[in-house]
DNA sequence: CACTTGACCTGTCCGC
DNA sequence: TGCGGACAGGTCAAGT
């Protein structure tokens, strides 16, 4: 589900929420890829532990938390972090939350913190996870040690990316913005977004895109990036913030999700879908031809 | 090794 | 209405 921008507005979101916030107790409702760890460890270092920070690193969001265990999450496709407190709320809208009452069927963590707030991990796919684990060995875990760099820090320059992507220069230039090895955090929305930005079609190899190019598909990168962070990420289907709230960006995205709709560049011309690195993918038929 | 495909799951939508 | 199949924003394992 989650993109780089939409778990950055997560992350934010609970960030303000839960610093300071002790964990009470946990329920795990049905996950089986969450909380591997025994009883004895979930007493220890997650009871009464307090959250300390909330960080991103790539797709990935970590709780850390003053025992010195990290709560470790992949939202993956479905995955949805969603904090509720404790207000009582009268007649009228309850919230404009998104979703109803929690927990709900697709919860599959609930955290309840002293205070009698709660965050739920929901995850209708149950592909994604909720891993306790010292923080001194997140950055051990294979998928830390794999991922590459953070796309919107100022120090990916276009001189950093262009050697990276050129490692897979066989490839197409979609299938390589999906690899996280890369760089971090773009998934199908953004690789969509940005191509179209760059003028670049999805399948031409990698190897038969410029310097140039490149240079400017960063700075697409970037900027769609940003934009969605500052529109709290998109929403096209199960996607929602720390508050259940949705996001804007897919209004503003110019060909995801748009087949059939106008291409903004060519009032005429009409965005087309087709699969490419096994993905559906968009793209305007002038903008982005293979050269 | 580089690259592609299928699997992991549940829910929804579309055509018959 | 019911049913089958395709598809959905991510990642990993297994295949070529």
């Amino acid at each position: 589900m989650p993109e780089l921008p939409e778990v950055e507005t997560i992350r934010r979101g609970l960030s303000s929420l839960l610093i300071d916030k002790v964990i009470a107790r946990a329920i795990v409702h049905d996950s089986p890829k969450s909380f591997p760890n025994d009883i004895a460890s979930i007493e220890q270092f997650l009871y009464a532990a307090k959250v300390v920070a909330v960080r991103r690193r790539a797709k990935v969001l970590i709780i850390d938390l003053s025992s010195q265990y990290s709560l470790v999450v992949h939202l993956k496709m479905t995955g949805q972090l969603v904090y509720r407190g404790t207000e009582v709320f009268g007649g009228g809208h309850p919230t404009d939350s998104l979703i109803g009452e929690l927990p709900d069927r697709s919860t599959r963590v609930t955290l309840t913190f002293s205070d009698g707030s709660h965050l739920f991990f929901n995850d209708q796919r149950k592909f994604g996870w909720m891993k306790l684990m010292p923080t001194i060995e997140i950055p051990n875990l294979d998928f830390m040690k794999k991922v590459g760099p953070e796309p919107l820090e100022d120090s990916f320059t276009a001189q950093e990316f262009i050697p990276r992507v050129r490692r897979r220069n066989n490839t197409s230039i979609k299938a390589a913005l999906l690899d996280q090895t890369v760089f971090a955090g773009v998934g199908n929305i953004y690789a969509d977004e940005s191509l179209w930005g760059a003028g670049i079609h999805p399948a031409q190899k990698v190897r038969e895109v410029s310097d140039e190019q490149l240079a400017s598909l960063l700075h697409e990168v970037k900027y769609v990036m940003n934009l969605s962070i500052a529109k709290g990420g998109s929403t096209d289907r199960n996607y929602v913030n720390a508050e259940g709230k949705r996001g804007s960006y897919i209004d503003f995205a110019r060909v995801f999700r748009r087949e059939g709709l106008s291409c903004p560049r060519h009032p005429d011309v009409l965005v087309e879908k087709l699969k490419v690195a096994g993905r559906g993918t968009h793209i305007c038929p002038v903008c982005q031809v293979i050269q």
